[in-house]
DNA sequence: GCCGTTTTCGGCCCGACTGTTTTCAGTCG
């Protein structure tokens, strides 16, 4: 994965620190610029100045280069989006980190006020309205003005509004101390990175529900092999990432990052370290039928070693000193982490039936990704590029049909030239790359198509989705989708689900149904790899695959850097046993063009 | 605030849905 600002080392990262001031990340830029348009919005401002801030943001965030470098050395002219204004502003941020402009508008409204545009329902104009007529600065005090009727009496406000904010709240709680697999990844990176360098911890690996892949985590779980677990620990609760510590003790440890994460560390000695890396990995279920599993043979399985259960049974082997040792202990064969769910691994691991799970560097290209000509950042030749660096054999574009509007959808015109253009820049390439013309076209709320049949016919492929009207009972969208995908022209189905983890729950829908009308018909369900959606889940994926429907693991590429987003696909395809022979971006160029057009004929 | 230009200001992304209304404002994609 490509980080610019990355700075190598924990003495390097203090030491720039002190050389340059502030550390300026990429990160930083992009959220100033995000809350300068919503505090613009909360002033009702005008609404072309708050987009102008907004695209700012999403050209800070794709821009392939290091653009903090470049703002600070002054040298933004020519990026498109930046004009003199965000420039002079970036620059200022970037040298001396702080903002006047942004610091005079944030004093206006509370800090707080920012959660409020979390919840559903709530946008600027009624957040402006219930800050200024009763004062609500916070989540809590929503909560309060809905449950005791004040926000009822609001003008533009009813009983049914204040019913679908209370939903939302109670939404939002529920999942508050929840946080998505890509904003604990890059934490992850960052505390594995320090605490390998420690030249106390022999042994430094992720444990728990993030080393299984999940698509969300509630805490961190690392292990440390050791012999001076006191010296871990103490450097582990004063790293730079700590906010606060949690717990501080000999062997086991608890911070919270300063976006609320929690972060575990166990200390263990080395010949625990199997054990435990076993044991905290889990799943809960999955160590369950391990232990019975070990007491079946006579012995009991804890998280630091395998002992005799009683003087009768025979002795446990020895030389365990890592989990493939123990899984052989046990007469099983190595179960991947990704799999520890007790969804039937052990019985699959006793049976030599576990699957050979598809690997990242086993994707040879990629479908459904979108260009500056509907609601990305980067152009064709960019995203084209971008992709030939990653070692893939070819790229399929899917911009968005002319229904999603406000992503600038292309209507027919546009899609005929843009599939000209993506003819005349094959011809540039070697025989080792190519792009693929497609689109994503949105699948309207009959079930009909947003494109007529002769121009989706002139694709290579058609990525069918659904991007409105969620509120159809679950026979009505699932109905919708099914006819959808009898479209014979219909290569795929894009997110299947809707969702957008921990913001918005699927919409109402019967997902075996979908299934089954996907398998009688040769269509493939996508893998949305983007790590808001993960999308079909992985829970879903084995059911799909006994059916005999491919898979497409998709990044849903905005932006060139979008394209890492398949490492998310791929831990989730692992998660839903998928092998290489499912996922048809597996293919070379050459055999994955038979698999796109087997469905027309 | 950005862009493009017939160079210095006008245009910039539209439609469905929902709820509160009685003709429309706000949110969302």
């Amino acid at each position: 994965m490509r980080n610019d600002d990355a700075l190598p080392l924990p003495v390097l990262y203090i030491a720039a620190r002190w050389l340059i001031g502030p550390a300026m990340t990429r990160e930083i830029l992009v959220d100033v610029m995000e809350r300068i348009a919503l505090l613009l919005e909360l002033k009702g401002e005008n609404p072309f100045k708050i987009r102008a801030y907004r695209t700012g943001a999403e050209v800070v965030r794709g821009h392939p280069e290091d653009i903090v470098q470049l703002a600070r050395e002054n040298k933004l002219e020519g990026i498109k989006g930046l004009g003199d204004a965000l420039r002079d502003k970036l620059h200022e941020l970037v040298t001396t980190g702080s903002l006047g402009f942004y610091d005079k508008l944030k004093v206006q409204f509370p800090e707080s006020i920012f959660e409020l545009f979390e919840i559903s329902g709530l946008g600027p104009k009624k957040i402006a309205a219930l800050y200024k007529e009763l004062k609500v600065a916070s989540v809590v005090d929503l909560k309060r003005v809905c449950e005791n009727g004040e926000a009822g009496e609001l003008s533009g406000f009813g009983a049914k509004t204040v019913e679908k904010l209370l939903e939302s709240i109670s939404f939002r709680e529920k999942h508050a101390d929840t946080f998505r697999v890509d904003d604990a990844a890059t934490a992850v990176t960052e505390i594995l990175e320090y605490l390998r360098e420690l030249p106390e911890a022999s042994r430094v690996e992720v444990a728990g529900s993030f080393r299984r892949g999940k698509e969300t985590v509630h805490d961190l779980d690392f292990l440390v092999a050791t012999k001076k677990p006191a010296a871990v620990m103490e450097a582990f609760v004063h790293g730079p990432f700590a906010a606060s510590i949690i717990a501080h003790g000999e062997t086991k440890s608890s911070i919270r990052l300063s976006n609320g994460l929690q972060c575990d560390l166990r200390a263990v000695k080395n010949e625990e370290w199997a054990f435990a890396l076993a044991y905290f990995t889990g799943s809960k279920e999955h160590n369950i039928q391990m232990r019975s599993r070990a007491l079946a043979s006579g012995w009991t399985l804890n998280e630091y070693r395998l002992d005799s259960d009683s003087p009768d049974s025979s002795p446990p082997p020895g030389n365990i000193n890592e989990e493939r040792d123990l899984h052989r202990a046990l007469g099983l064969d190595y179960i991947d982490p990704a799999l520890r769910e007790g969804m039937g691994e052990i019985e699959a691991a006793e049976s030599g039936n576990l699957p050979a799970l598809v690997e990242l560097e086993n994707l040879r290209g990629t479908f459904h990704n979108h260009t500056t000509a509907s609601d990305g950042s980067a152009t064709l030749e960019e995203m084209a590029e971008a992709a030939i660096e990653l070692g893939l054999q070819y790229l399929g574009i899917a911009d968005h049909s002319k229904a999603s509007f406000q992503a600038n959808g292309l209507d027919e015109d546009r899609l005929l030239a843009q599939i000209a253009e993506i003819r005349r820049l094959n011809a540039g390439y070697d025989d080792g790359f190519r792009l693929f013309a497609g689109s994503e076209v949105d699948i309207h709320k009959d079930g009909s198509l947003d494109f007529p049949d002769e121009v989706l016919a002139e694709l290579d492929y058609v990525v069918a989705s659904v991007h409105n009207v969620f509120t159809l009972s679950e026979g009505e969208q699932t109905a919708r989708i099914i006819r959808a995908v009898e479209n014979p022209n219909v290569t795929m189905l894009g997110h299947l689900t809707g969702r957008l983890l921990l913001k918005r729950d699927s919409y109402a829908v019967n997902v075996p149904a979908v299934i089954d009308a996907c398998a009688a018909t040769g269509t493939i369900i996508e893998l949305n790899a983007s790590p808001w959606r993960l999308d079909m889940d992985w829970r879903w994926w084995r059911m799909a695959q006994e059916k005999g429907v491919l898979c497409s693991i998709n990044p849903d590429a905005h932006s060139t850097s979008g394209l890492q987003d398949l490492y998310y696909g791929v831990r989730i395809a692992r998660k839903g046993w998928l092998s290489r022979r499912q996922v048809i971006n597996c293919l070379p160029l050459g055999k994955v063009e038979a698999v796109l057009a087997k469905k027309r004929k």
